[in-house]
DNA sequence: CCTTTACTTCAAGTCGACTTGAAGTTACAT
DNA sequence: ATGTAACTTCAAGTCGACTTGAAGTAAAGG
């Protein structure tokens, strides 16, 4: 901690801290312009207590599945220049609560599935339900096929 | 395709054909030991109609969030001599369900949270249900820290 | 026999989300 | 005033799961 002053705007440190991230995250968030930052005579980044909740915004859309892009797509519809109140932050986890659903729908088919096909080992593959399912994957570029599909 | 010889092993194109994986995935899945082939006397791989399983098996799982070691590590469970048989898989199957399960439940939790915290506006951060839920990130190596966690 | 298509290996490239390191600067506590 | 912890930028490294490309070999159809 630097300082104790109240009010006071929050160094990278303490900001990553009370955030429960680093601080190079914190600069690469900033980097995509997800964040924001003020900067002191020295150049050395400030923070306003508020930004904490976007950092926290972005950390929970990230365990829902979600990439720095599209969660960026969606901080970008908040407001420029008022503090997004609640009516704001109600609009995007709106969109979310779909996402999840949508997430957790897809495990509960895999699972039904399961009961069904592979536990039974069955040869028939082609007609396989697990296996049919994800059929627009591969050839198209470089990187990770699976892994965790953000529909 | 090659030949239509019926009870013939598949040649890697055939066998990626029917499998929905492109051949570099097979040769790269081959390389990690997670399935098998026999060679021609030319060189060329021939697959058995069984390996069509195993891959079936690793796809699905994938998309449960599983790595390919962990993958590894399941398959390596089956019977190296005989082919799997159907009590082969159920017993693997059976351990993939709880996964599953944790899954859901972790979305589910996410999900409640959501109503009553980021959904609201608050500001008090450092009590919020949803930040507080992923403490145990950050520091610990290179790489992506979120976007599936795989527990 | 010849041509095409399919295969072989191996090294290097790719993507997202960061981290790490180097070289230098600022701010706070004594 | 000074030591040191915290900060700055920028380039390069990392991880998993593949893909891509080059250079060469094999197999099937006509």
């Amino acid at each position: 901690m630097t300082t104790h002053d109240p009010g006071a705007m929050l160094s990278i440190g303490d900001f990553a801290a009370r955030a429960g991230v680093t601080t190079s995250a914190l600069r690469y968030y900033e980097s995509l312009d997800l964040i924001r930052s003020v900067r002191t005579a020295g150049n050395q980044r400030r923070y306003r207590r508020a930004e904490l909740r976007r950092v926290a915004f972005i950390r929970a859309a990230q365990t829902v599945g979600l990439s720095l892009d599209e969660i960026k797509a969606a901080l970008d519809r908040l407001p420029e220049r008022r503090v997004p109140d609640r009516a704001d932050w109600q609009r995007l986890s709106a969109d979310w609560r779909r996402r999840i659903e949508d997430r957790i729908a897809r495990l509960r088919d895999l699972q039904e599935d399961l009961d069904g096909c592979i536990g039974c080992g069955c040869l028939s593959i082609d007609r396989c339900a697990i296996y049919n399912r994800e059929d627009a994957l591969g050839e198209e570029g470089a990187g990770p096929r699976l892994g965790f599909q953000t529909p």
